[in-house]
DNA sequence: TAAAGCACTTACCTTTTGGAAACTGGTTAC
DNA sequence: GTAACCAGTTTCCAAAAGGTAAGTGCTTTA
């Protein structure tokens, strides 16, 4: 058996059901992903964090997204207070979309997502 | 996630606006999320990292897989350099899948997740 | 000789995800 | 008064991801 070090080691021995220990490592994991991952929410979380805060203004600002996809992942980005939906009471009403102060912990997450992302380009195409 | 063959196509051009530098973050962050998303490639990762090298034995140490599934996704792994299959000249022939040593190089990004996941899930529901 | 194990592949479904286009019900600008 | 803008919703479709079940060609075990 060669390990490469890789990952936590979860506790229990290599040869034993370690499928329960390991779980620690996936279920975190996966609800992670769950929240970026995606074709849209990346770009959308941006887009907000650029300033474009109502809703056509995001649209546009991001190219082929359509209205039908930018509201389901607007209401994604809300249950997982990343984003945060303000209605003004004005005549029309007005609908402003902003980053919640929480949206900014993901950022070491992206980091470490966008520097491996670069690297493994790099290694996958050749250098 | 659509994909050209072994990286994410990001679709728009990269033109000197200011989107570029969105797809400096969007791309790389998509190329990582391609080889490490879906519903089995950390279990396969952490089944092989752990010691289970050939190929019914890490069908059995998770739970559910099928080996239709198994097999892609070795393959994927395999491609994206991160597992290497070895065949042995015996009779009859084994197969044995290992980690690279590059497949370490994705720890600190599945450490990132995992703790980012951990306190999301504590922060959603609600405590 | 039959059953079982190994390393898969194949054909066929179902579920999930994302896309196109039209449409709603309001408001405002020309 | 009609055209356009706003913030979406609805219906219908296509592609991708994943699941089920069976089969392949080999070898070893009983």
């Amino acid at each position: 058996m060669k390990s490469t070090g890789l990952l936590v080691d979860c506790g229990a021995p290599p040869t034993g059901d370690s499928h329960t220990d390991c779980h620690k490592v996936i279920m975190p994991v996966r609800d992670a992903l769950d929240v970026i991952s995606g074709k849209w929410k990346l770009p959308i979380i941006i887009a907000v964090s650029r300033g474009h805060n109502r809703f056509r203004d995001i649209e546009r600002s991001i190219p082929k997204i359509t209205s039908k996809v930018l509201s389901k992942e607007l209401k994604d980005l809300e249950t997982h207070k990343l984003i945060r939906r303000t209605v003004y009471d004005t005549q029309p009403v007005q609908v402003e979309y902003t980053l919640t102060p929480y949206a900014s912990t993901l950022e070491s997450v992206i980091v470490a997502l966008q520097q491996w992302g670069l690297q493994h380009r790099k290694k996958i195409l050749g250098k």
